[in-house]
DNA sequence: ATCGATTATGATAGCGCTATCAAAAAGACT
DNA sequence: AGTCTTTTTGATAGCGCTATCATAATCGAT
């Protein structure tokens, strides 16, 4: 008696009811199903029925409900991006280029952070897949070469697109640049600046892309017929720590390079720290050059020669390979983008040319 | 006669047909809405029950369709993370905090590019989370400022956490650090080392976190009696070119500042480089001081000093607080975490001291 | 006009899961 | 054993949309 039931409970302030397709439907004086085709675009809807149903979305302000869409046509508007190592620029780059695109087709980029251990990558993969039913994947380094993951991958049904993997793999469509090319080219430009004496920091040793940029610039000192000093290779894992430190052993040596290929911007800072560490002056003393464009290159200074990917229009790239509902021509292809080397001022003619013996 | 019709055809190759909820049922010899218990962690489930039924979900690989459970429940695992700005390290961080949480919990980050313009801001987000049936939104700056957008999210019955806004505000619940406290600090600590021709540069006048940066430096200078040159007071927009020319313009005054305190490492970093390109050494001749400690603080030379706000554990928290389902303890909080002044090669005390009149 | 070929629209039946409420089972007491 | 709680389980009815197939409208071309 003394507590009056509130009738309104239920279901209580879950949610402020969004108008449904029914209500377009019913006030449009259509089915839903033509609704529907509006929604999605089909091509054989009236133009008059089509106007009207537009206007009836917009005048009520209906918002389609895509858990629904996705149930009911086990398609999600979502690409997943699977990816270690976030606070790296090349993110930032992939990030632009892919929102741009997934804004143009009304899809959603659904980020998941990987484990640290790559034999667990597979399998999280899968689960992340199946359980948001997304329509693509975007596969960046390093996951884009591993072999386990691709495997699990090309399995999964799903549009895959590898961003900047090292080399083509013909069970799916990639987007990349041609490292080996690359360093190949930049290498030569070292040469032709009139250095022989050139080092070279290597990035992670089972990463594929780090291997084809060594590849390249071997090629090119080969073709030179220069010799490669083995004490100025040394390796590194893309960061500047570690490259500060063996960049300070090989500056310290009694016969040091005049030039030093770092391979990637990163390793390239840790060596800009290594030679004022040092008391070299760049490019005067020494002339660095980097890879990858990140974002650091132009805040160092001098700023830093360095091979620029285009990340952005490879990522818009993928997005859209992915979204192309054609559907019929799931052809992978491998798509190669144009490099740039962007001659900036870390790289001089050195003061005295000599060539030591390896 | 001669077509034999296919029994296969229909669905095609759409998906390989994963296990449903069904399947798991039978095989576990309870109904559907056990599993659906057992998949939800309800606490009303026999133990013995439990284990029968994931035992089968873990034998048959069982994963639950998430949109079939968002359209039930009207409750999908996403967090919103609309942002512009992507290339800068905050993201990266941003993300490394929120990921792994989301990860924890079982959730996913959904990402959403802004438009350039900032009046589409709240229109846009309204659209994106009612469409995507958000269960939470991440507001990092400048979201997070912006009044209409904290207007029209206020209304979307979520839960929304702003991340590092500059000021707390009543509807919603904050993680962040004292901004100017921080600032006031680090100023005081260039006034400790000796200081007192202190520049500095301002972020964009229109973000708020760069006003209060500026008033705790302002009130750090009153407070210790110097005065402000105004002629060493300029703005930026939190990017290093910007910086760099301003800086210049500080750094050729026949009197110039013993220091100079940047908004940001960004700004930071674009003062080095007007440092070097001035002749100036840091921080023999000039010390400079930054905000952020982004990941260039750690790569320039000298190493930057700077004010770090754990944005990882930030971003954690707030996932955490959005995952909460707790639900009936939906009070907005303002929750401060400490900051922490980094102290690096970038300040030093200044060669003489000197007060010149503003 | 009349017929087939096309194009536009609608009725129906789910997609895979959860909310709801009712029923059954298991304890806690006389 | 019998009654009353409390815990555990199940049957049913959608969530909001799309696939599918059938029907109706439209259009040439005879």
């Amino acid at each position: 008696m003394t507590t009056t039931k509130n009738p309104r409970a239920k279901n209580g302030a879950r949610r402020s009811k969004l108008p449904k397709m029914e209500t377009v439907a019913q006030m449009a004086n259509v089915s839903m199903m033509t609704v529907s085709r509006v929604l999605n675009g089909k091509s054989n809807v009236h133009p008059k029925t089509r106007k009207r149903v537009e206007d009836t979305m917009r005048k009520i302000g209906y918002m389609p409900n895509s858990s629904a869409r996705s149930l009911a046509s086990s398609k999600n508007p979502f690409i997943g991006l699977p990816y270690l190592n976030p606070s790296s620029g090349y993110l930032g780059q992939l990030l632009i280029g892919a929102l741009s695109e997934t804004r143009k087709k009304g899809m959603h980029v659904l980020l998941e952070a990987c484990s640290e251990n790559p034999s667990d990558w597979a399998e999280e993969l899968v689960a992340f897949c199946n359980q948001s039913q997304l329509s693509g994947l975007l596969l960046p380094p390093p996951l884009c070469d591993d072999p386990a993951v691709l495997e699990a991958v090309s399995q999964l049904n799903l549009r895959s697109v590898r961003v900047s993997p090292s080399r083509h793999e013909v069970r799916f469509t990639s987007v990349r640049i041609d490292e080996f090319q690359a360093a190949y080219e930049m290498t030569c430009t070292l040469i032709a600046n009139g250095h022989s004496d050139i080092g070279f920091l290597k990035g992670p040793e089972n990463q594929d892309g780090a291997i084809q940029r060594y590849a390249g610039f071997e090629k090119a000192m080969t073709e030179a017929g220069l010799a490669i000093n083995h004490r100025w290779i040394k390796s590194g894992d893309f960061s500047p720590g570690p490259a500060r430190e063996v960049g300070k052993g090989i500056l310290s040596l009694v016969s040091r390079p005049t030039a030093i290929f770092a391979s990637n911007d990163d390793m390239a800072a840790g060596l800009y720290t290594a030679a004022l560490e040092t008391g070299l002056s760049i490019p005067q003393d020494l002339s660095i050059v980097g890879f990858d464009d990140q974002p650091i290159a132009i805040s160092l200074w001098p700023s830093l020669t360095t091979v620029n990917q285009p990340i952005i229009d490879m990522a818009a790239k993928a997005v859209s390979i992915i979204a192309a509902q054609s559907a019929n021509s799931p052809q992978p292809r491998d798509i190669i983008f144009p490099f740039e080397i962007l001659m900036r001022d870390s790289l001089a003619k050195p003061l005295k040319t000599r060539q030591s013996k390896a």
